[in-house]
DNA sequence: GAGTTTGAAACT
DNA sequence: CAGTTTCAAACTC
């Protein structure tokens, strides 16, 4: 373990150029844990689910960044690093040991970060090379994709990392019963070693916990355990069914804090579930732990409330996730819980076998990236989850690609066929390893990329204009990277990634007819010519105008479409939970969304309901309310805007529009008042502060994207901002009160003008340059973009999130600031 | 469960 | 790069 931590503590060290500045952070006890987690998660390998044995674990197959979410819903999240995953790779290692740790790839500081949980390889490395380089592997792919969007968020997360480790070193909290939960997770990995490997991952996991009990001082596990769901503390064993459940909250739990800590807890409790694979929920776990600790200490540093929630108040921020979860969500709109992971729900699908492999597999990619669509198809396809095999992953039926293609999901998605697998012929299988990994590499020699995960999350491009977009860190858009060519379906069924994917469509899409609920092609390229027509106020103005004209036109359901699907869906939960993936045409249209008026997605956003219940008053949350309605409005219009603005970030436009028009609803009670908003009551003032704290990462506080988030995309995890803060607030009405009065402050001590200049800006609900006075504030520094670019990956899934909550406090605007440089070099 | 439709992947 | 074919999932009945 040593050789493989010094191993990867140089790679790490010198691998990120940029990393200059995330020297400190390779430094920090958090990063040094990362490093060495890497290990465990390999150890995934197995059982179940045969990665492709060269490639070995999900992560290997990986190599190539996914963002998928959905696909990775049901999977592991770690698959979504942006690891490569192409068996090529692992060969390539002279170590051996296709796994990864990762922490040398590329030298990218993404890679870093990606590393120590992907890499695992199982075979040969399992004992021996814990620690390999990825190399390149794929870092040709991975390159444009990180550059796209990932390779920010790993830098991201390794400063978060130590931001973080740093901010808990402010916490007060203790690890007092990290020892605990340690000798449970050794026990259980003791008791429950099956397997040859158990010896490996154990002992990784071990190390991991060795490095964890470093950060003790900085932070408690103790109160992570608590945070069990159930309020039950965990036995400390490790839940095997809790792998998939990890792909959950890893997708989604990174960027929500709060749920993140409960729900690892919880799952860490979760215990066993019965899980055969020992090693795959070791490398699950280790993602786990990491975000654990992050979020734990990023909790800590929020606020030791979020633990303490019940999981079912925390919404899903991941529209990854919360696609995973649809099935699941379906049920409780508002659970996250459910929404992560279907698994979740069906503890008993989790189970070793196949599937459970294949969700680690893709998982990594996954949540960010959803991956792909038709990876995504086959989970998608069954009950969600609870496909066929109850592992809710389905498996291919291929007759004639012997599964050696991307034709077969299993291939594509990096792991093995399966027991479940109605495939003939089947050579993607572990006895024929190297078949898979030829085929592998050919298929990558032609498409780089084609493991790569279809869906990235984009981040706002938007150029020196949108500064406001960038400052607003919030959102990340997640599109389709190659785009649908839909003709027939109009992007309104599972034919279309982008659609599987729960992604709206974007320009690079060639479908024809395009009515995806998630985003119209048309509108995204509409948006975009709003977009930079707003050269001026006036044009914005008057493009906002004809939006809200469009929009008005448009039937209820298709303003919500936009509003909620992709971005907005600010009740999210509900809304994306919804049916999306049983029918999400159905259902998407049907009632819910869609009929929903401005009013009854308030309803539906908890956090609203609950602050009016909130002890604060009553007028606050009738004023919440309206603004809703207005911003649902305005949300439309602006998500078409913005839409396009950027064009990996151009929800994150969106959003950032959003928020804008959030404040200026907010402050504005009446949009059509907007002028009126200086009369803005106290009670709105105070909303209004929070969401500006919130959402102005310029603040320092990278909540105030969260808060953005929360209505925004279901699809990009809230967690980018980071907060626990949102979280909270978008978790538990309660907690959106609680957190308005704690943060509130902060925040608008922060970042008082931000409104202000919005609503000077948009006398008529037109957005204007809110946003932009917005940008302004928060990210004097024009890498604004970078940020909401960090912001983002730090929200993804694979990477424990470490920065958002850090944000909350001074931290966070170093964070920021670094990120700026970091992205600079980008 | 069989057959059809669909669009991505693969091929030319 | 475009057009065609192949393929397997998604969908329908």
């Amino acid at each position: 373990m040593d050789s493989l931590e010094t191993d990867k503590m140089t790679t790490t060290t010198t691998t990120s150029t940029s990393s200059l500045d995330s020297v400190a952070i390779q430094d920090s006890t958090i990063f040094n844990y990362i490093s060495n987690l890497s290990p465990i998660k390999p150890v995934k390998a197995a059982p179940v689910a045969p990665g492709f044995p060269g490639l070995s674990s999900p992560p290997v197959v990986f190599t190539s960044p996914r963002v998928n979410p959905f696909r990775e819903r049901s999977y592991p999240k770690r698959l979504q690093y942006p690891h490569s995953f192409s068996p090529e790779v692992s060969r390539q290692d002279d170590r051996g040991k296709k796994i990864a740790t990762g922490s040398d790839i590329s030298g990218k500081s993404n890679t870093q970060l990606n590393s120590g949980f992907i890499p695992y390889t199982e075979k040969e490395s399992d004992n021996k090379s814990s620690v390999q380089d990825q190399d390149g592997s794929s870092a040709g792919c991975v390159d444009e994709y990180l550059t796209e969007t990932a390779g920010v968020e790993f830098a991201d997360s390794a400063r978060s990392a130590n931001l973080s480790s740093k901010q808990s070193d402010d916490v007060p909290q203790s690890l007092n019963g990290f020892n605990d939960w340690k000798e449970s997770i050794s026990r259980h990995y003791n008791k429950n070693n099956v397997r040859k490997d158990a010896d490996k991952p154990v002992g990784a996991f071990h190390t991991i916990l060795e490095q964890a009990e470093d950060l003790q001082g900085k932070s408690s596990f103790d109160d992570i355990k608590t945070v069990d769901t159930n309020g039950k503390q965990g036995s400390g064993e490790i839940p095997c069914c809790v792998c998939p459940n990890f792909e959950s909250n890893l997708s989604t739990g990174h960027a929500h804090v709060g749920q993140h800590c409960e729900h690892s807890v919880a799952q860490l409790q979760h215990a066993g579930g019965g899980c055969k694979d020992d090693l795959d929920c070791t490398r699950q776990f280790q993602p786990e732990i990491l975000h654990i600790i992050q979020e734990y200490e990023d909790c800590g540093e929020t606020t030791g409330t979020v633990s303490k929630e019940p999981v079912e108040n925390v919404m899903l921020l991941d529209p990854k996730a919360s696609i995973a979860a649809n099935s699941s969500t379906s049920q409780s709109p508002h659970i996250v819980k459910p929404l992560n992971n279907p698994a979740l729900l069906k503890p008993t699908d989790c189970q070793a076998t196949p599937n459970h492999k294949r969700k680690s597999y893709l998982d990594s990619v996954e949540e960010l990236n959803q991956s792909n669509p038709k990876r995504g198809r086959k989970k998608a396809s069954g009950t969600s989850d609870g496909d066929g095999d109850g592992d809710g992953c389905k498996r291919c039926n291929c007759k004639k690609t012997k599964c050696l293609k991307l034709y077969c999901d299993c291939f594509a998605g990096g792991i093995y066929c399966a027991e479940p697998c109605a495939c003939q012929e089947c050579f993607n299988r572990p006895e024929y390893e190297d078949t898979v990994l030829e085929t592998r590499q050919q298929i990558e020699s032609r498409n780089p990329l084609a493991f790569a995960p279809k869906i990235v999350q984009s981040v706002s491009k938007s150029p020196a204009n949108s500064s406001r977009e960038r400052n607003c860190l919030t959102s990340s858009s997640t599109k389709h990277k190659r785009g649908c060519n839909c003709k027939k379906s109009m992007c309104l069924k599972k034919y279309c990634e982008c659609y599987q994917a729960n992604v709206g469509c974007s320009d690079g899409c060639r479908c024809e007819g395009c009515k995806n609920v998630y985003g119209r092609k048309e509108e995204y390229g509409m948006t975009k010519d709003v977009v930079n027509k707003q050269s001026t106020d006036e044009r914005l103005e008057d493009a906002f105008d004809e939006k809200l004209k469009m929009v008005a036109s448009r039937n209820s359901f298709f303003q919500i479409e936009q509003c909620n699907p992709h971005n907005l869906t600010p009740l999210t939960p509900s809304f994306q939970c919804s049916d999306h993936r049983n029918d999400a045409s159905k259902s998407q249209f049907p009632s819910r969304r869609y009929i929903l008026s401005p009013e009854s997605d308030l309803a539906s956003l908890p956090p609203y309901r609950k602050s009016s219940e909130s002890p604060r008053n009553s007028n606050y949350h009738d004023l919440l309310i309206q603004t809703r309605k207005d911003i649902l409005d305005v949300v439309s219009c602006h998500q078409e805007l913005d839409y396009d603005s950027a064009e990996t970030g151009g929800e994150f436009s969106q959003r950032c529009d959003v928020l804008a028009n959030i404040h200026h609803l907010t402050s504005l009670p009446d949009p059509p008042s907007m002028a009126k908003a200086s009369s803005m009551s106290s009670k709105t003032m105070d909303w209004t502060n929070v969401s500006r704290g919130q959402l102005c990462p310029g603040s320092g506080h990278s909540s105030s994207v969260s808060s953005l988030c929360w209505r925004s995309s279901p699809i990009t995890p809230m967690t980018q901002f980071g907060g626990a803060k949102l979280l909270q607030v978008l978790d538990s009405d309660d907690r959106l009160y609680d957190i308005l009065e704690d943060d509130i402050p902060e925040i608008l001590k922060d970042t008082p003008t931000h409104f202000n200049a919005m609503k000077g800006s948009s006398p008529n609900k037109k957005r204007v340059s809110p946003p932009h006075s917005c940008l302004h504030e928060l990210g004097s520094s024009s890498s604004a973009s970078l940020r909401s670019r960090q912001l983002i990956l730090q929200a993804m899934p694979p990477f424990p999130p470490l920065t958002p909550c850090i944000d909350s406090k001074e931290g966070t605007n170093h964070n920021i600031e670094d990120s700026q440089d970091d992205s600079s070099n980008m």
